[in-house]
DNA sequence: CTGAAAGCGCTTACAG
DNA sequence: CTGAAAGCGCTTACAG
């Protein structure tokens, strides 16, 4: 009682002195799988991502871990590679009592797997793309309007004089949303849109899409609107290889560390584990899941 | 036995599929805390870091989980912000027995703290700039050479013909390596090393450094080389703020995975954790501390 | 071959 | 106010 209360009204202070004094005399640490075992807390909360590599996850990361580390919560991350069966194994290895909850990009996990952790009293918070409607269960999601910002970006485009803009996305993910918000403004600018679809988030998908671009014969795209930064770089190294020049403030802007949009990823991150440490305090399971918004930001530069 | 084991001689097949067909049904997940207090193994590594936004550590952790993975570990991420405090409870964090084993960049910590965690049975491996003397105890390092690498780099500016280079470093962790390598090589040029030292490895703290090279009346620096990438964008910011041009090739490369030093972090950190698996094996514990180099790889470009 | 028992190191309710 | 007991869910050695 005394090592793990800061008050403890029935043991008289020279009794609680003793005992801290003993405790650091032994370099006393108590032993936390046991401690795990015995209250049924692990005092960590998983955040599940597809790709650490992928820049706006380690700011997200980092986010979490302010408002984490603040409460006593440990970070542990599960890396699913963007695959459906790394996010089935990341669901087993939370069934096995490792986490108090968790924060989580899910590409292929629907309501109805989530809805197995969130019964077992595992909380989640997901990293969405658009508003989701509340549920029953304690699962809650923070988002930046993705179709927006994808209109955004492409009005811009537009606005420099594009007419002819390809989009690059991936099957899964934030892909849809983003899509969605670049066909809108095409429509609405009376512009055609054009997809080239590959299955991962990868440089390679990147480049082999960008090769396809390339190989056009006639009206080729003259801008190439990337539904992420690491698609973008693949196409971008591609576009290289082929001869052309792409304009460099994009990837100066990259490691200035600003995103044409720029997400907040730390706020993001902060706003997940402050949800989450709600929903592990006395009766938090119990309210409705919520759908939180932050706001992005368009960064326009003299490039594009 | 059945579940814990691929084969369990004792147990008759049709009794092991009872089971199996049993647990399956009942969709039995072993609750971890309680394996771990049991077996006194956690099946985790610890990676302990200063800054998982630098791009250097994902890439680290990427190559870690994945030897770790396939052996049935998680990997646990520790962030310490480069802060001694943040070791330190790193240190305290793994004394109460939340890893097997850990993997870490210490900027602080020395060998009679990680001295601790050894006899305690907690093999390390670390992330070094140089190599590293054999010890008794289980503690190993996987360096590349920076002091080398720097040199290689200093040479490079002085090749492109300059003369006054000023390094860019912070007081703690690769910085003294590198140090090192870049005043050896202006040395051997005839050439006068000059340093800025800012406490750690930020962009501001960069900004700073390269304000005050900026502020110089005369005989000013014509190539500033920063002693690691953080450095190098906060100065890069300061100097395009101050109206300088900087070569645009260098943030490409940034972006397109070029580093100017690229040092192979994916490779680092399955050595690391291939080293550190080793000392989890039975007798593992015993052998004398290891140091592994791998080579590091200069890409040259027009730019500098 | 299979069932029952002990014990890992804690937390928590209870007895004295 | 303080000490002794129970029990969290496993693993492992042992009894039958």
């Amino acid at each position: 009682m005394v090592l793990n209360k800061t008050e403890t009204p029935s043991v008289p202070a020279e009794t609680r002195a003793r005992i801290l004094k003993l405790a650091s005399e032994l370099d006393y640490q108590p032993n936390h799988p046991a401690r795990m075992l015995r209250s049924a807390r692990t005092m960590a909360l998983a955040c599940v991502i597809p790709d650490i590599t992928n820049p706006f996850y380690p700011g997200l990361v980092r986010g979490l871990q302010s408002v984490a580390a603040s409460a006593g919560y440990d970070v542990l991350i599960f890396d699913t590679d963007g695959r459906a069966e790394g996010e089935e194994r990341a669901t087993n290895w939370l069934l096995q009592g490792r986490a108090d909850g968790v924060v989580g990009t899910f590409f292929h996990l629907r309501v109805p797997q989530l809805t197995t952790l969130a019964r077992k009293g595992i909380p989640i918070v997901r990293l969405e793309s658009q508003h989701k409607p509340k549920g029953p269960l304690p699962i809650d999601s923070v988002y930046i309007d993705n179709a927006e910002a994808s209109a955004a970006m492409t009005r811009h485009l537009i606005e420099r004089g594009h007419q002819r803009i390809t989009m690059i996305l991936a099957e899964v993910g934030p892909s849809a949303r983003r899509a969605f918000g670049y066909a809108s403004a095409m429509r609405a600018a009376g512009l055609v849109p054009e997809f080239i679809t590959d299955s991962r988030y990868s440089e390679q998908s990147g480049a082999r899409a960008m090769r396809e671009i390339l190989s056009a014969t006639r009206d080729r795209a003259t801008a190439v609107f990337c539904a992420n930064d690491i698609l973008a770089v693949g196409a971008m190294v591609e576009a290289r290889a082929a001869g052309l020049s792409v304009p460099d403030d994009i990837p100066a802007a990259k490691l200035l560390g600003l995103t044409t949009v720029r997400q907040p990823e730390f706020d993001l991150g902060a706003l997940a584990a402050h949800t989450l440490l709600g929903r592990l305090q006395p009766g938090g399971l119990e309210q409705p899941g919520k759908s939180l918004e932050l706001k992005f930001e368009i960064l326009k530069r003299s490039s594009a």
